[in-house]
DNA sequence: TTATAAATATTACGAATGTAACATTAAGGA
DNA sequence: TCCTTAATGTTACATTCGTAATATTTATAA
């Protein structure tokens, strides 16, 4: 099943915006959007529409408003990117790429201890504890 | 620093040959990603002749052959990767993506343990209840 | 009712990407 | 030496992306 279009780099920022709080209107996406990028307004207008295109984002007119909300959701979104970059990577180049991430993202503890239960839950028959000690 | 020019997802398939094996004729390469894609020789081609202009491979000649080698390191391209990535991601939404991470590259059980082994060591002043043992 | 201003819509344009076809060069056999 | 063929090099072309500028529509104020 072929779910969600391509999102682009800069169209994912769009999209972060109003998974975090949505609808909006053009302009309240506008606004936030000119603080944290150096995009100029139009740039962003485009960047919304682009989306619409691509059926991820959805408006309803209010007046003479448009008011944007996603239509793809968060999490299936970044499965579907988690994927296409995992693909790029060796299967035994994958410690690069976990200690970046791990350094990237600064993780809290519980972060860090939820993720450690998504590692047991994805093995339960391999005993983790000091496997090979 | 930057470091490594960015490349393209088709085009890491090519480097992931490189990587795996080096150097290579191009002949090689292409052999080996007929296989496991579908794409032309002379799209492989391209690819390749991409790379070199953006200096992420390079080659000797022998005769009239060249023998390709990467010039960028696979752990660093998959630093910046991995770091383009995350930034696509707003952090409260990071364990979905790891659930499809750990989903979609079946981890063995050392890959596991090292992994978590990263995930204490990037944390050394929490106490995580296993982390002490 | 009409002008204005604030929305949205359309168009632009070069670089990168995916996907090749066609052209040229040079090494080795006839 | 000259031709063939296997290498490499050059060109192509439609999409997507980044980054906007310009045009058009429409709600509201005068």
């Amino acid at each position: 099943m072929k779910t969600t279009a391509k999102i682009s780099e800069a169209e994912w920022e769009v999209m972060k915006v109003l998974w975090k709080n949505s609808p909006l209107t053009a302009n309240e996406i506008v606004e936030v959007l000119l603080e944290k990028t150096e995009w100029k307004r139009e740039t962003i207008r485009t960047l919304i529409n682009r989306l619409v295109k691509k059926k991820v984002l959805s408006f309803e007119k209010k007046g003479r408003q448009y008011h944007y909300f996603p239509l793809a959701g968060e999490a299936e979104c970044i499965r579907e990117e988690t994927k296409s970059f995992l693909k790029r990577i060796r299967p035994s180049a994958i410690e690069p790429m976990l200690a970046a991430f791990v350094e990237n993202q600064k993780l809290s503890a519980e972060q860090i201890e939820r993720l450690r239960r998504i590692l047991d839950g994805k093995n339960p028959n391999i005993k983790t504890k000091n496997s090979r000690k």
